[in-house]
RNA sequence: GGCGCCGUACCCAAGCGGCUAAGGGAGUGGAUUGCAAAUCCAUCAUUCAGCGGUUCGAGUCCGCUCGGCGCCUCCA
């Protein structure tokens, strides 16, 4: 199966080629654990993802690799701003170290409960600091770095190629507008490697250096974690779209400088997901974490499968109203796929039909055009609704299906018949009760029976075996 | 001010210039049911924000207008 992809770097489709022959080198920026995710930060993670899933459907062996930024980081690239880990420990009243552990924490359980592969190297900028002094030393003995105000900057002036992926080559790049100023930067553009002159009293997180002690810029853990894990050139790179103009913008310049050769070759970008009123955010409300879609009844999973309703490159509206659609046709399906599974035992691939067969390759089409996800769903309840394709077939392209989507489908099961289950005795003679009066056609008084039960929480469910209940 | 994206049915959302504009949800009609629920079947955009252009042919390309969003500050 060949893949094609969208490559920011360039912007056009192409096919994907690794650079050693069925491997693939995969980086993607993790997340800065300063506080809960919200259900948009976890849509790079669940495409990524799918991403993986795909390459390694396609026969590639996939390095997954991602970032945890443990480190503080200033809101700011100069020297302005406020430390988010610092700013979120006095804030919960925790160190930043317990800060980090604690979000991080949270973090992976998200990610598990939205069925995400944990990346094979999951590599924290805490513990990767002398990497990123290294390539800082290096930087600097290439020339591509001032010191200033104590603090070590990157010179974009000697990185001709600054902005390429962006487009930021051609632009006057407007800078002040809403920050104040770093006076010790020589261009705008400039952005810190090191920093030694933290205003912070209190700075917990500091580590010796040439340049004295400090910590690192934001920028920095990316390029000097991905050539440990990676090389200094690898297939694949991730993120969100918004960090094409600085952070990946600053990435590909440090490392193209202190590595001396091209750094990756397919840039892949996610759009965001945003409410009615625009990007999901604490300060204009809208902020949901998976954990607040669970405490609402709904299934974590049901939001993957609403992401997975999207192309991962568009922006997708968050609604109530649309979760509400993921959900009842993630439920569909997992019941009609433990229906198939009832019905007997999966079809080979290799043992298609022509019309199988058809299902399939359109799949395969599908994804490897980018990851067309939404098309993908659109093959599967084809499948379904196929005149031409046995049981057997469908649960084997179903469960073929799945391995790139990973809705859990091998897990579907077809719920248990309550019935069987204890009920305290008093709902039980309400069932009995209502029994009777069917039996009696007194209809008004088993209709008001049901809504009781309905009141309690127990939900009739009448079936030709007889009544069955299910807790709401 | 600069850069970029988008505007497809009630909602969400695919659509690489060319068969009848995917799919899901909601709705509607029918089957089934005492009635519900669930399920099944059927139905649901002569039309793609508007206007003009290119083309044998445009939702898809170009221009303009209107509207929405993102980025240029940390940000998925």
């Amino acid at each position: 199966m060949k893949v094609k992809f969208l490559n920011s770097d360039g912007r056009e489709l192409q096919e994907f080629k690794p650079i050693e022959n069925g491997k693939v080198g995969l980086y993607c920026c993790g997340p800065t654990v300063y506080n809960y995710a919200h259900i948009g930060n976890m849509r790079p993670y669940t495409f990524e993802d799918v991403l993986r899933r795909t390459l390694e459907y396609a026969g590639y062996e996939v390095n997954h690799v991602m970032n945890v930024t443990d480190v503080g980081h200033l809101t700011d690239d100069g020297d302005e701003g406020e430390d988010k880990m610092i700013k979120s420990a006095r804030e919960q009243g925790m160190s930043v170290w317990d800060i980090a552990e604690f979000f991080t924490k949270a973090f992976f359980h998200d990610t598990e409960r939205l069925n995400i592969n944990i990346p094979h190297h999951v590599c924290k900028a805490t513990e990767h600091i002398d990497e990123m002094i290294s390539m800082v030393k290096t930087l600097e003995d290439k020339g591509f770095t001032y010191t200033s105000g104590g603090n070590v900057y990157f010179d974009t002036a000697k990185f001709p190629e600054y902005g390429k992926m962006a487009g930021l080559d051609k632009q006057e790049l407007q800078h002040g507008a809403r920050t104040v100023v770093d006076t010790n930067k020589k261009n705008p553009q400039d952005f810190v490697l090191w920093f030694t002159k933290s205003k912070f009293e209190n700075q917990a997180m500091t580590w010796n250096s040439p340049w004295g002690v400090g910590y690192p810029g934001w920028h920095i853990e990316c390029s000097a974690m991905s050539s440990k894990y990676l090389g200094p050139h690898f297939d694949i790179h991730c993120g969100g779209i918004d960090h094409i103009p600085v952070h990946h913008t600053n990435e590909i310049a440090q490392s193209e400088a202190a590595n001396g050769c091209k750094w990756v070759n397919y840039w892949l970008h996610n759009e965001f997901v945003i409410m009615k009123n625009g990007k999901m955010s604490k300060s204009k409300g809208g902020f949901l974490t998976v954990q607040d879609l669970v405490d609402k009844g709904y299934d974590a999973m049901d939001y993957r499968y609403f992401l997975l309703a999207g192309h991962y490159r568009s922006q997708l509206i968050f609604t109530w109203e649309s979760l509400d659609a993921a959900r009842t046709a993630r439920e569909g399906l997992l019941k009609k796929t433990a229906q198939l599974k009832a019905e007997g035992v999966p079809v080979d691939p290799r043992d298609f039909s022509e019309a199988a067969e058809k299902v399939l390759k359109d799949f395969q089409d599908h994804i490897s055009q980018d990851l067309n996800t939404p098309r993908c769903l659109a093959d599967i309840w084809s499948c379904l609704k196929s005149n031409d394709i046995s049981s057997g077939e469908k649960l084997g392209l179903l469960l073929d299906m799945d391995r790139i989507l990973g809705l859990n489908l091998a897990e579907a099961e077809l719920k248990e018949d309550l019935s069987g289950e204890a009920l305290d005795s008093e709902i039980e003679a309400m069932i009995q009760q209502r029994q009777e009066a069917r039996k009696n056609k007194d209809f008004a008084l088993s209709d008001r029976i049901r809504d009781d039960l309905l009141a309690r929480g127990i939900q009739i469910v009448d079936s030709p075996e007889g009544p069955k209940w299910k807790k709401n």
